[in-house]
DNA sequence: ATTATCTATAGATCTATAGATAATGC
DNA sequence: ATTATCTATAGATCTATAGATAATGC
């Protein structure tokens, strides 16, 4: 189920070894990610991302072909990471009696995490080649329908009002953001509100929607 | 009340006519954002911003000490244009029952007006030097506010739950954030909703919640 | 022999300023 | 005389590649 994505195979390289491929190219995102987190796509340098990563410029331009391609193994990795977190909390049993909210909290929790990879999606996603653009904003929707597809199964089990499809639609684009709201709001919520808390309070906000049409 | 914003007197200048200054600085923050909506602040040079404004780079520099400056001009200038927005519909007088659901409807109409100003603003914030950045925060959490103040107003009137203020607050920005979705997720809404519909699906699921917790 | 890596640099910009020129006001 | 504008360019990068070197496998 859990369907592999591998994003590797449209960038072109001419080393032949798939592994070290594969290997090197984890390194260059990792490195990417924070040099991207620390100063921006625009500000880092190819110099400094192969000095991070461990490589000459040469070597690193043999695993990439231009500075755009970094970028999209970078949009790629963290949506991806994203989404095993959620799926994670989807494949886990349920402890809660409400699978939603126990899926929120992950989200919610998850972003928490990566809040800083949050912001940077909101930065950059824009600048991909067009393209890209369009594989990061379907990966984007993937994680969106996790949620929706949660709250469908609900309502076929008739734990959910029987609210029509683009409601259920919009409800899943709001928790999909209200997720990364944490992460760019951070600077006003902290002040008032712990993770804990901004999960409880937002979850009786969708909850109630829920709950309130059902009668 | 409607205090006049002031930012420019900070950005130094040689130029000694306050107007001419004004006037320039409008050419340039209406060159800009045409540009950065098109290109993105980074990938604009200060030579097209040049060109595009009708001054030289010489003269651009008289006017700005940094490329930065100009990206500040941008975000406050766009943030002004909101926030005048909303306090219109706010001074207008009230037709609808429901002056809370009028206030965001305008504000959604707004956003959905200026949603490439909205998505650059997600872009460039972070690049600003900090102390302009934290005033440009000042002023997003200004418009925010100004839908706390209207429901804490509903609230003394008896018209709302007597919600406590955490919990206002955090609807303030749900309202304020939803306005932007509009403009970060259109590539998905504008398929399944006109802004109308999206502004009346967004006021119901937050005035649901606003009804039921006054019981 | 083939594959991976490195050094050195071409070539193309880009921001910001110095110093010269034009416009304005007394 | 003072104020505003322009031209020309210094000085600093930055991406991407060509061609040389090192490592690996038969």
């Amino acid at each position: 189920m859990t369907r592999k994505i591998d994003p590797e195979g449209e960038i072109v390289t001419h080393i032949k070894n798939k592994d070290l491929v594969r290997k090197r190219r984890r390194q260059i995102v990792d490195a990417a990610v924070k040099l991207f987190i620390k100063h921006g796509y625009h500000k880092t340098t190819t110099r400094e991302l192969a000095k991070e990563t461990g490589l000459s410029i040469g070597s690193l331009y043999e695993y990439i072909s231009t500075k755009d391609d970094i970028l999209y193994l970078v949009a790629i990795a963290i949506h991806a990471e994203v989404e095993q977190g959620v799926k994670d909390a989807l494949a886990r049993p349920t402890h809660s009696k409400d699978a939603l909210a126990e899926v929120i909290r992950e989200y919610f929790l998850v972003c928490d995490r990566m809040s800083d990879h949050v912001l940077l999606m909101y930065q950059v996603t824009h600048f991909l080649p067009e393209k890209w653009e369009k594989k990061v904003l379907e990966a984007e929707l993937r994680i969106t329908n996790l949620f929706i597809d949660a709250m469908k199964q609900l309502r076929v089990l008739g734990k959910l009002p029987n609210l029509d499809d683009n409601t259920i639609n919009l409800i899943g684009h709001n928790i999909s953001i209200m997720g990364h709201t944490w992460a760019f709001r951070r600077w006003y919520f902290a002040k008032i509100f712990t993770i804990d808390q901004y999960i409880e309070q937002q979850t009786e906000f969708i909850m109630s929607y829920l709950e309130e049409a059902k009668n």
